[in-house]
DNA sequence: CTGAAAGCGCTTACAG
DNA sequence: CTGAAAGCGCTTACAG
């Protein structure tokens, strides 16, 4: 039962092992004779490739690695999702890392602590400032994953978050809310976009700078919204039209302190988020929300990967002192992907007040 | 810009790559002078350990697989994360893959597919059968997780699910509730067990077997509850007093079903589900749940599974033909870990009908 | 189309 | 306490 190598298989088939790694590895001039002779052999041993032994020869692994802040994260965890299916698609084994939005781990993963055991990483940083991942320029590759505008340093896959959010304002407005409060601002970049789109809108229809808020939490989870809604709830005075939230778990907790204090969704007040988590269609209203397209993440996340992965290769093989500028190849800035908006009834107004 | 390797550093430091192996993985007998020497050439030199090779030479790779039916799903997804963070309190790297509930995948992991990558693997299996898994007798260090009752051949961890269930229609019971729903029996033997703490409890409160019901559903994913749930409240007639979700994905389908047809919960019907997932805390209403103790899983998964890692170490050198039987030394039944029942607003009844 | 052989970057008995 | 050397299981020019 001692491990079946290559070695054992060739012997077995009366063949060298090269013959038998030209087989497994499915390399074409092969006889017809000798492929089924190998193969036989192949599966009377029960022989299992060393991927290990192959990656340390071949130098690519055929692994790369996920980096997310929370994987508990239902947006997380259904992008994960996403990129380990395209992953497997194309023969690639997903290398999950949770990063806890401890910018230490992402950090350790920008210079290089996982180069030698997968062949690139997708990187959907939280917390680590743009200026320090370009300040690295990583000798590997490396995809971004969200829109974090590093410069132009690195290929980037995501949608575009000002528009996105100009298009969540937007549908506001067009059921008639005047008195929209955005919900999330904070350190990230993110925020800091989403806001961006909050105000075009605001400011493209005319709204009254009085009617502006932007409600700052620390982290996009559903306990921040649930806090910074009720503080929002506390006293008197009239309610504001409409809650945009930076993301749906903020969305979620939003709902939650407004059913808590008797305010109808949308009745009273009109709630949007943005991701269309699973969750998003089960809240209470369902959410309206912006629809990322992760498939369409995941696939050209993927693709941007495997050009650097390649050309990488190949320079290597042309500048064998590594000099070769990896991720410069294929940072042309990138068309954002595609987002839909999902209106459900969180936000739909039979009447709409205007 | 080339790779670094033992021997760069080596040269650099004026000592054998003995040496410098040995400072790096913290070997104790190295001279204090020789120890400084090699870390500042370590330092100067950006060394950065390879570990595809350690691996290939040392036979562990520091890493551990976690297979999961679907990342997507909440359960899941906070599992995954209590192992990942586990595990980085270990030194151990997670590889998490996602079968996507397709035995296919989960066979080849049985089969060793990951063998060579991970030190062992931590399995979720949801669609294999059980008897296979037991007749693969698999030659690696592997711990299942969650209750699956595949003889006693493998460690397993989770939680004792007949208990879970009965505790959770008992407190039903509690709250006056006669006429209690069990949704989610499904082929699964986590599905049999639930069914069977249900049982268990109303048989023990005396309940009529007419006012017992299991409903079942392919997968418990919050669009079942709802179809189930839906379907259940199509047309005239009393309503149960109660609804016993086998999950709270499940339980959040059903309680979306019933706020869509005007039922109030809890007044009306009550639910419970088990998982106790962050969502749960934000439905509407909010749902009680029985709580595992997903850090306790974790943290007897890994020490099951490095319990084996290591006897396999030593027993291959016991036996070099590999002949031990790896499972065997830890496969002494384990104590189910811990659970709590959390009480919230979709089960609390504030006037008893008992 | 196939063989014999070098070598990927480590660890680890074996000596000293 | 440290060196010189073998070898983990593959891939891949280099020959033939």
């Amino acid at each position: 039962m001692a491990r079946v190598r290559m070695r054992d298989v060739a012997e077995h088939a009366g063949v060298s092992v090269r013959t038998v790694s030209n087989v497994v590895s499915g390399y074409e001039h092969v006889s017809p004779d000798t492929r089924a002779k190998v193969q036989r052999s192949l599966d009377e041993l029960g022989y299992r490739m060393d991927y290990l032994a192959r990656g340390l020869r071949s130098g690519r692994t055929g692994f790369i690695a996920l980096a997310v802040p929370f994987l508990a994260e239902p947006y997380f965890a259904e992008l994960a999702q996403a990129v380990i299916r395209a992953a497997g698609r194309r023969g690639i084994t997903v290398l999950v890392e949770s990063t806890a939005g401890d910018s230490g781990v992402e950090r350790q993963i920008i210079e290089g602590g996982l180069t030698n055991v997968a062949d690139g990483v997708l990187l959907s940083a939280l917390t680590l400032p743009a200026g320090d991942v370009a300040a690295k320029k990583p000798d590997f590759p490396l995809v971004m994953l969200g829109e974090h505008s590093v410069g132009d340093q690195f290929p980037r896959v995501g949608i575009d978050n000002v528009a996105a959010a100009r298009t969540a304002v937007e549908h506001l407005l067009e059921q008639g809310c005047r008195w929209i409060v955005a919900l999330g601002r904070n350190g990230s970049e993110n925020g800091r976009q989403r806001t961006e789109g909050y105000e075009q809108a605001m400011s493209a229809a005319r709204v009254r700078r009085v009617n502006w808020l932007v409600v700052p939490v620390e982290d996009w989870t559903r306990d921040q919204g649930y806090a910074a809604v009720r503080e929002l709830l506390e006293g008197d005075g009239p309610l504001p039209d409409a809650i945009f939230a930076f993301n749906d778990a903020l969305a979620v907790g939003a709902l939650r302190a407004l059913d808590a204090s008797g305010v109808r969704v949308p009745e009273d007040v009109a709630v949007v988020g943005i991701d269309a988590i699973q969750e998003s269609a089960y809240t209470h209203p369902p959410l309206t929300s912006i629809a990322p397209d992760l498939d369409a993440i995941a696939e050209r996340a993927l693709a941007l990967l495997e050009e650097q992965i390649q050309s990488r290769g190949a320079s290597e093989e042309a500048a064998p002192d590594g000099e070769a500028q990896v991720g410069a190849v294929v940072a042309a800035p990138q068309e954002p992907t595609p987002y839909r908006l999902v209106v459900r009834e969180s936000s739909r107004r039979e009447a709409p007040r205007e």
